[in-house]
DNA sequence: ATAAATTTCTCATAAAATGAGAATTATTAA
DNA sequence: TTAATAATTCTCATTTTATGAGAAATTTAT
């Protein structure tokens, strides 16, 4: 264990399910002595990576909200998307769950989520939500950008059901990318389903999607062309306002670097 | 530099006003030559607490939007008090920013927050931001459950700006203490009044509050009694949830520690 | 295609992390 | 309160890792 990832190992411990440990814990969890672990945690509670709860047990610290506050307002595509996240939503022709995900590494993460208030059932798509892969439209609109090694690596990484199942996905991504939209039925979640259109940025290194969430049962034919009229557009305005954006950043940069 | 200072020193550059570095910057500012911040940089984006965006600039990466999750979803006092901000809101004699905050080592920072939809300004009160000490009924509600020797050594942290500037306020803490809630005018954004309650739990460690904002334009003084009535009643209700959370964690500890 | 900027690599040296166990401090129970 | 136990810090010799200067390679811009 070296470098960052001493201490990497250490946070990935905490989840949902279990968000406090002991020193002890930890210290059995990753076979290392605990006069070192003492220490390390230590280190992270001094720079509000973790704190002490209750008993000897320890949290995920504050440090975590403040940056995450810092990305809320200041990530490109955040604060380009999330303001039409509820515009979408109330345009939407039925009650809706509306979700900005990005390609983050390896992963599909939700960035941004807006929820109808009258959408009742619980989904997986809530922001800082890694997101399958290579099921739902929310990620196909995002994988379907990507081409060549770059796919071949990322498609190497999942478990197919069987190649057939890997040569279909593959066939669909093309006929997707034709069609310039994605739409998928109970993939991420029973009685779900999803639509889905593509979202870039290249000068901002940003693989996206915008996508509308429904209820299967709500779900008429005659509502489709409106869903996709409504995901076009708005697709197109936050990849307006992602360039504004970055123009300001670059503006800021300029700035700020002929002052120094 | 060592330790996680290394990288917490790097991660503490980026803020809402400057949220991309290049490596070059940081070296410059950290007074660190580059091969070195390119290593520390490299490591750092591998873990997913940096990625790389346009340019050679950098930003704050998904591992804060994934831990940030974790919080939300399982930090007790979020859970116990987040669905509450809306009930308050709706109960509020007028139109209001709901907020729960708590002290994180001498900072108090908005873990939650709920802005009725017709409340117009923009306030300072918002998940992830740090409030100031002595500022606003928010941190007094906060900083009136400590005493002896730890207040002395928070408010020495704080600079007043004269010495009856720190016995008035000292002077107030007595009386809100003794009160049970706290009322601040224009203290922390001009044209806006905050009423504040108290919220603890001991074995958590949770020192924190629940505190609505309002305009000083639309507020009437036959409002204030049921500002408190909400406050106060909302107030306990979060502090038994938190109670019925600390027994759940209890038991799953229990369980899982048996289990091993 | 060339120049410039960015990033990685190498390696000897300096610095820091490690872990066993002792010492101290908190917590709990009697 | 006291005794017992658990949690945390400390110490230090040893091992491991970080450092930084500059060369080399790669990427980006002209």
């Amino acid at each position: 264990m070296s470098g960052f990832q001493r201490y990497k190992k250490i946070l990935d411990l905490f989840s949902e399910e279990r968000s406090s440990w002991t020193v002890l814990e930890i210290s059995k969890s990753l076979k290392t002595p605990s006069s070192t672990i003492y220490r390390i945690v230590r280190e992270m509670v001094t720079a509000e990576f973790l704190e002490s709860a209750s008993g000897s047990y320890f949290r995920l610290g504050p440090a975590f909200i403040k940056f995450n506050r810092i990305i809320t307002f200041s990530d490109p595509l955040v604060r380009a998307g999330q303001p039409f996240l509820k515009k979408l939503a109330n345009e939407n022709p039925i009650t809706s769950v509306n979700v900005l995900a990005r390609l983050y590494g390896n992963n599909v993460m939700c960035v941004a989520d807006y929820k109808s208030p009258t959408f009742k059932k619980n989904t997986s798509y809530q922001r800082g939500k890694l997101m399958p892969l290579i099921y739902g439209a929310t990620s196909k609109a995002i994988i379907m950008q990507i081409t060549g090694k770059r796919l071949e690596n990322l498609i190497n990484l999942e478990n197919f059901k069987s190649d057939e199942h890997k040569t279909n996905f593959l066939k669909e991504l093309k006929n997707d990318r034709k069609k310039g939209y994605c739409f998928t039925e109970g993939q991420v979640d029973k009685g779900l389903i999803g639509f889905a259109v593509s979202i870039s940025n290249k000068k901002l290194g940003i693989v996206a999607s915008l996508s509308s969430i429904f209820n299967l049962d709500d779900f008429l034919l005659e509502h489709e062309p409106i869903i996709y009229a409504n995901l076009t557009t708005y697709g197109l305005l936050v990849e307006k306002y992602i360039n504004e954006i970055f123009d300001d950043i670059q503006k800021y940069h300029h700035e700020t670097n002929s002052i120094r």
